[in-house]
DNA sequence: TTTGACCTATTTGTAGTACAAATATATAAA
DNA sequence: TTTATATATTTGTACTACAAATAGGTCAAA
């Protein structure tokens, strides 16, 4: 039916296909497509394409798919197929430090939401955190322990979306903290000398203080080791 | 082979037996897969299923396929996935209420790689934009101008990801405003009559002042309207 | 009439075969 | 050594077949 040109295959364009018929249709989730073989005789191609097509319309949450029922739109979340395409060790360096920019963005500009919903029962459940993590050393906090205030802050901003988004994000800053130790190590070091290390401890108080561009200024620097490495030359 | 557990199906289980295997081996963009009859052995599936995940998975740009070549691994598009995902009409308002507020987090903290990055011929380029934006007049922008000048701002601070990022989540925001057009009109109409409108020119007098504080507490009212709906009770 | 068990037809899920098209590799010719 | 040709391999597409699930209808019993 359609020409082969350039790499692009029959289920390409058959994905492309029913998404245009969603669009031109004006389908809304719940509304049902047509099944395969009227998509088959509809498109010329055969059942095996359009149900390559449809596979990746149920992968990102386009479609959902029961027997005898049909197939039916739905809405996608937003978000899998960031994820699945998110394997740390298939990311080039560069892509990665501009992951690093969109957090440390996103870090500060959160704080907008942040200082707007943040109550003394929030501040209460951070100082639980932040006690807890000094209590164990800010030089042995975990993973966990780590990711733990940075999510809290999230929620109390109250945006799903850029929780979900950092959450999916955070393996790959975790992988680049250990596959470039010898990069991050030595800032750290220095960090730690100089005592310019900006804690949680001392971000809270930012809060506490309802001090918004204080704590913007902070979490610039406590996200320092990110800031330099998307700034070092290769 | 595997159970047809709660609608998951070969093909879930298939692109996730594959992802692991790119991990399990540690391939990198440009080592190559086994092939489909390989992997149809391998994991007792039929040759049909294994190109349906393999269908999905270079829609996300993990792999490509050549004839004869086989299977390559490539650096995936991060936001290819996202991209299709991101039917306006499929997202609920509670789901665009949450990009407007990821959109007014990155204005606001993209802010910190603007003043670092921005010099003398930025700042003329962008005073050419505003400039032709004012002989145009403010309220007859059209989109692609409302765009150009964000963009530049995003092209600026030199962080593609967020680039990409924005320009896909905008058409969400273009037809927010048509569909919503009831709740946008008078809040518009509000911010004029009081003479509250922050426009590109206003924000340009922030970076041409060096004025990174200003220049955030100017983007996020620049963006009130967006501050307002993402408020709005329904 | 209503309820509940039971069919039946439809539609997705999976398997398998067949062949076209492209191309990496080997082989033969210059 | 280089170039042209042949071959074998692998993806892309089509088609058939059947299993599994189930929406919707049928029929019998209360």
């Amino acid at each position: 039916m359609i020409n082969n040109l350039s790499g692009t295959t029959l289920a390409d364009h058959v994905e492309e296909e029913i998404i245009q018929y969603i669009k031109s249709h004006d389908l809304h989730p719940g509304d049902t497509l047509p099944n395969e073989m009227e998509f088959s005789r509809m498109l010329g191609a055969s059942r095996n394409v359009i149900r390559e097509a449809m596979s990746r319309l149920r992968m990102l949450g386009l479609i959902q798919t029961r027997t005898k029922r049909g197939i039916i739109v739905t809405e996608p979340g937003l978000l899998t197929g960031f994820k699945k395409a998110l394997e740390p060790r298939l990311l080039s360096v560069n892509t990665i430090k501009q992951m690093m920019g969109m957090r440390i963005s996103l870090e500060i500009g959160i704080a907008e939401f942040l200082f707007e919903n943040v109550s003394e029962n929030h501040i209460l459940e951070l100082e639980m955190i932040v006690s807890r993590q000094q209590a164990i050393g800010i030089n042995n906090l975990s993973v966990e322990d780590e990711v733990l205030f940075h999510t809290k802050i999230y929620e109390i901003a109250g945006n799903e979306f850029i929780l979900q988004f950092n959450a999916i994000m955070h393996p790959v800053f975790e992988f680049s903290k250990h596959n470039y130790e010898s990069f991050f190590k030595p800032i750290n070091q220095k960090l730690q000398e100089n005592n310019e290390i900006i804690g949680h401890a001392d971000l809270l108080q930012f809060i506490i203080n309802r001090d918004k561009e204080g704590y913007q200024k902070a979490i610039r620097r406590h996200l320092q080791p990110y800031w330099e490495f998307l700034h070092k030359e290769d």
